[in-house]
DNA sequence: ATACGACGGTTTTTT
DNA sequence: ACCGTCGTAT
């Protein structure tokens, strides 16, 4: 049986036998085993597989955990079920939900959903059109826009106090960015599209409903939640809700870990959990079948740190007989090493220490994608990605600009989606402006003419000769050629003759295949792209390898909006299994690093300023986020652990000058933390155990500037 | 009136 | 390396 290769309490947690239930579990203690286990318990308990919901934080996390409640199961026919447990990501589920009650939420069926940059986008158009933000004072981008309204929303909170909490250089603009966001709201409306948050707002109102709700929250036997220590109060909202009448439900989650606050979330409403649902049942996993000793001191050391916890000490287990240790190709009784400290003088000489130390250890057996490099903010790895491309050494990156946030991806994208919807008037504002020649003024004038929310797709259709006429000349034919491939996708039949792929894929008969309706747009496409960038050649690959997996996808409406909310963390992945028996190493924000593991982690550019970031300076509940974020890199390795300090670090990123200064150490590294480790001066200009640098007492004495005979 | 090039300032992290 | 603003050329 299954449960027997358990530990007695996560048994105790996946047979637990009904009504609420919260699993505290550490850092490494077989979270994801114990989740999948309880699942597979369930089915064979005997519910049934689709009235089962399973909510993680990302896609990967729920796969992962439906293929292991599967392996579980077995052959039987109840492992072969254990696909049809109803999983994702809050954002996804709610998508479905919300697709399928568009009607009674007064939603046009194949409504659209913004991403964030289509959001940002649209609430920078809202901005000027209200004429708001013109004062001439500085008033924040339309990236902040959106990240101050999200937060606003999944707080639940009025839009004062979160001003004065997150955002206080913001506050003066109070009042009108309370208008702007009114307008912003209504916008959306208007144009029939949600964003990320509408789809989480537009659930809790389904499952607030007391018919569409009720029947949704008694659909769903058993509800279960992973990384409940980062559910903001909108996604707790929903949880309740869903279960007001039935009380099944599983929480699993750990508050060291929280590291979503920017997204509202906190770390409070795990602890509040039992509160919400009375009789909770509360199981605690300690042993941790991840990590070394040595490892996991360093990492209880940083924990240590906060200022509000309630202590738990990570204790490794000799070797994992039971739950979520990745097969080791190492000897079990390989002694295990301290963490290493390496000082390094500035960020170019921390590259080659990271490559040098990542070479090593694969001499030492551990495969390239065995090993992680985490850091902070993405760019933190712009020379190491350097200089691993000039030792060959084969990486892929996630977390940071992500391929979807490519200009020329989203021009595509606006083409897939008004092959779906020709009314989506945000789609035709951006491709039109790649047009030689046309900017906003242009796109707008061509769309009143165009009407593109007035009637079917052939009706818009037969507007465009006239509305083209607001094109400057030499524009007129490009765009020709990519209204005439719209027409000749479109979604409805009788478009285009010939060419059917009859029969395949679900766009309905007469349709044309997902891949080929893809391939068409960018080929129309494709000499208006190379036109405007000057790198033309290098992004229209960047197509080809959507439109490929555009091949892969039974309806190009499903493919876009799954895009939007399952984006691919990197090219590689939406290009599939290209390159699937070579080895690369993994790079990787802490933030994405969340939930997985590697046998070596190296953790880049930790001083002052940047781990934890000047940003947060000041907040002492930003400080202890931050270094629960460090505490989540730490604990992601298994044997090996490389904690990297550059020294020097440089004001002006512009170039040579010497604008350079001298950072300390991160302040979560203390002497506690240090003992901890083995340190190894790279600099050649002695460091000591504080910080203090030796060279830099000296130079900062001396200082040579003849700035003043400019001034 | 519009588009585009030059210039200066820049709050990480993600569904 | 990006985004927003301003000046200029069309």
């Amino acid at each position: 049986m299954f449960v027997d290769v358990l530990n007695e309490e996560q048994r105790a947690a996946a047979t637990h036998p009904g009504g609420p239930l919260l699993v505290l579990a550490g850092a490494g203690t077989g979270k994801t085993t114990t989740l999948a286990a309880r699942v597979a318990w369930l089915i064979e308990q005997g519910a049934a597989p689709e009235r089962v919901l399973l909510l993680t934080f990302t896609r990967r996390a729920a796969r992962e955990m439906l293929g292991r409640a599967r392996t579980f199961l077995g052959r039987s026919s109840r492992g072969r079920h254990a696909g049809r447990v109803v999983g994702g990501t809050f954002h996804s589920v709610a998508h479905r939900f919300v697709r399928r009650h568009a009607a009674a939420l007064g939603l046009p069926g194949g409504f659209g959903v913004l991403d964030a940059g289509d959001a940002a986008d649209l609430m920078d158009l809202v901005r000027q059109e209200a004429g708001l933000g013109q004062t001439g004072k500085r008033f924040p981008r339309k990236s902040t826009l959106l990240d101050i309204y999200s937060r606003t929303v999944n707080a639940q909170r009025p839009l004062r106090e979160l001003l004065a909490e997150a955002f206080p250089w913001c506050e003066r603009h109070g009042e009108e960015l309370g208008r702007l966001f009114v307008e912003y709201g209504a916008r959306k409306r208007s144009l029939g599209v949600l964003d990320l948050d509408d789809l989480l707002l537009h659930w809790r109102a389904l499952a607030r409903d007391p018919a569409i709700g009720g029947d949704m929250g008694r659909s769903i036997e058993h509800l279960l939640i992973d990384e409940y220590q980062d559910v903001n109060g909108l996604q707790v909202d929903l949880v309740r809700a869903l279960r007001s009448e039935r009380r099944d439900v599983t929480a699993v989650g750990d508050d060291l870990q929280a590291i979503y606050g920017f997204r509202a979330a906190l770390a409070r409403h795990i602890l509040e959990f039992p509160e919400h649902f009375p009789g909770t049942a509360i199981v605690t996993l300690e042993r941790n079948y991840r990590s070394t000793q040595p490892v996991l001191d360093v990492a209880n050391a940083v924990a240590e740190q906060a200022e509000v916890s309630y202590p738990r000490r990570l204790r490794a287990e000799a070797s994992g007989e039971a739950g979520g240790l990745a097969p080791s190709s190492e000897g079990a009784h390989a002694p295990a090493s301290p963490p290493e400290l390496v000082l390094c003088l500035d960020e170019a000489a921390q590259a080659g220490e990271v490559c040098d130390r990542v070479l090593d250890a694969r001499e030492r057996g551990a495969l390239l994608r065995e090993q992680a490099v985490l850091m902070r903010a993405s760019h933190d790895s712009d020379l190491l990605e350097l200089e691993l491309a000039r030792r060959d050494i084969p990486y892929v990156k996630y977390g940071g600009l992500r391929y979807l946030e490519a200009a020329h991806v989203k021009d595509f994208l606006a083409l897939l989606r008004l092959a779906d919807n020709a009314a989506d008037r945000l789609s035709w504002f951006r491709w039109l402006q790649l047009l030689e020649g046309v900017g906003p003024a242009i796109a707008r004038r061509v769309l009143e003419a165009l009407e593109p929310d007035a009637g079917g797709l052939a009706d818009v259709l037969a507007r465009w000769p006239s509305a083209r006429e607001a094109l400057p000349s030499e524009a007129r034919e490009a765009a020709d050629a990519v209204v005439g491939a719209l027409a000749a996708v479109a979604g409805e039949p009788g478009a285009v003759a010939g060419e059917r792929a009859a029969g395949v894929g679900g766009d309905g008969p007469g349709a044309l295949a997902a891949g080929v309706r893809a391939e068409r747009l960018r080929d129309a496409l494709a000499p208006i792209v190379a036109a405007h960038y000057p790198d033309g050649p290098v992004r229209l690959q960047d197509l080809d390898a959507l439109v490929a997996a555009a091949g892969q996808a039974s309806d190009l409406g499903r493919f876009v909006a799954d895009l939007v909310l399952d984006p691919p963390a990197t090219s590689q992945d939406l290009a599939g299994d290209g390159s699937l028996d070579e080895d690369w190493l993994v790079l990787s924000t802490v933030h994405s690093a969340k939930g997985l593991e590697w046998r070596a982690v190296h953790v880049l550019a930790l001083y002052d300023g940047n781990f934890p970031s000047d940003l947060s300076a000041g907040d002492r509940e930003a400080i202890d986020e931050e270094r629960r974020l460090l505490y989540v890199a730490l604990t992601r390795a298994q044997r090996e652990l490389h904690l990297y300090v550059p020294v020097r670090y440089y004001h002006r990123p512009r170039g040579s000058d010497d604008g350079h200064g001298y950072g300390k150490p991160s302040r979560f590294l203390t002497d506690d933390v240090q003992a901890l480790c083995r340190r190894t001066d790279t600099t050649g200009i002695g460091v000591d155990p504080e910080g203090e640098i030796a060279a830099a007492r000296g130079a900062a004495r001396i200082e040579v500037s003849v700035d003043a005979l400019f001034t």
